[in-house]
DNA sequence: CCAAAAGTGTTATCGCTACACCCATGA
DNA sequence: TCATGGGTGTAGCGATAACACTTTTGG
């Protein structure tokens, strides 16, 4: 094939705006929450919106998205999660987009307060959204579902708590992912049979007089466990 | 915000090539495999390679990859699933593409053969590949791991089979996805347990003196059974 | 009648569920 | 001392895994 055929080949094909927009989820004591912004530019300046950024020619798809995630909370290592591609032909009237979402987990305590002022952003919790632009509702509902998927059999629930924690806030986590109530004795035997949680010798007494253990996840062990074939499932 | 800022903000990202690619799974006997194409234009004309295209701007994603795997396959009913984005900045010399792979199951017995033939493609044993350029053998693999995953959870594996089959074909198949031995009665205990299989009075006989009954998958009584809470597990 | 694949049941074990009481502590 | 949340054990049940023999029939 001759170079100008090639050339042909690719200058054929229409460019396209390429965008990715961030889920960013959040757990605040019993409440999964996200993290919304108010949309600065025109069409549907002043509603609420998912944090987004076209792809710019000198970057990937995951260097865009963690570039974003880095400008709005100021986090670098957090976990973070393709998604997805919207695609539909009117989805943006601004323009012919397509978006690739992403869905992020991060830790409250972390995250630089100051930086979602500057962004007029705001937690919002899952079960009291606003309104949201565009396709954004669509896939904070593709985001949870897949949240829910994952997190029962991969530990990527720790990705939303402090890095130490107590087992009552791990299960209200979970509950709080399933929507649904756990048995206090069935939870703790269970994910403490796994060995991948480390107990400290520090008690947390911001709940109870009494004050639970705190722990800790045991990133090594777990890889460890995983390549033994043992399987994380909650 | 005034139209001339708007014009700007969308005007001012960059568009970029965005293309989709096929990952097609077959299941042959007791083999799965994967359709592949030599490749027509440069660069790397001539090697083996996945199909794809480029998303026209006149089409969503889902739209461009089912475009893509009826004009090679014939096949317009198939399932198709979206499979992640590939965007590193080389990943094609010949042009910055981002790429979105998708996954294909499809029936070998029913895709038309000559349609193979007109674009020079070959079925090859998953485990059995050429070389694959650019990205290519990253995207099977992910898929590979994809559908295994998948498997487990949801019915898709009757996407791979005639729609009647025998329930020794079906084993074969689970057998392939998830590369181990399972036991017969086990096996059968289990799927037909679930009750979503419909027995019908014939028998297949090519591979044996007394023949093996055939089944077909029925698709209501599982949505049915699912909207109950059941869950299919193998 | 025999080779080759299809079909079938039982038992032991493991993991899950359901469930109620004591413990530690600060106010 | 008491109210509050943290912590613990067990029994029953259902699901899974392991395992071997009988049936059918074309050649």
């Amino acid at each position: 094939m001759s170079s100008a055929t090639l050339k042909k080949y690719y200058e054929g094909a229409e460019k396209i705006l390429v965008a990715i927009d961030c889920i960013i989820f959040g757990f605040d004591k019993e409440t999964l929450k996200l993290l919304l912004f108010k949309r600065k530019i025109a069409p549907f300046a002043g509603e609420w919106s998912l944090i987004g950024s076209f792809v710019q020619s000198g970057e990937s798809v995951p260097e865009a998205a963690q570039r974003v995630l880095e400008e709005s909370t100021g986090l670098n290592n957090v976990y973070l999660e393709e998604m997805g591609s919207y695609s539909d032909l009117q989805r943006d009237p601004g323009s012919r987009v397509i978006s690739i979402a992403h869905y992020a987990l991060i830790r409250l305590d972390e995250h630089k307060q100051q930086l979602v002022e500057t962004h007029q952003a705001r937690w919002f919790p899952y079960d009291d959204l606003p309104d949201l632009i565009l396709d954004h509702q669509e896939m904070t509902q593709n985001a949870l579902a897949k949240l829910r998927r994952k997190a029962r059999y991969q530990p990527i629930g720790f990705e939303l708590l402090p890095e130490k924690f107590t087992l009552p806030q791990l299960q209200l986590l979970y509950q709080a992912i399933y929507q649904k109530k756990l048995d206090r004795r069935n939870f703790r035997k269970k994910i403490l049979s796994m060995k991948i949680l480390e107990k400290l010798d520090e008690k947390d007494k911001t709940n109870s007089r009494k004050g639970a253990f705190l722990y800790r996840f045991d990133e090594k062990k777990y890889q460890e466990l995983e390549r033994k074939g043992m399987n994380f499932e909650l």
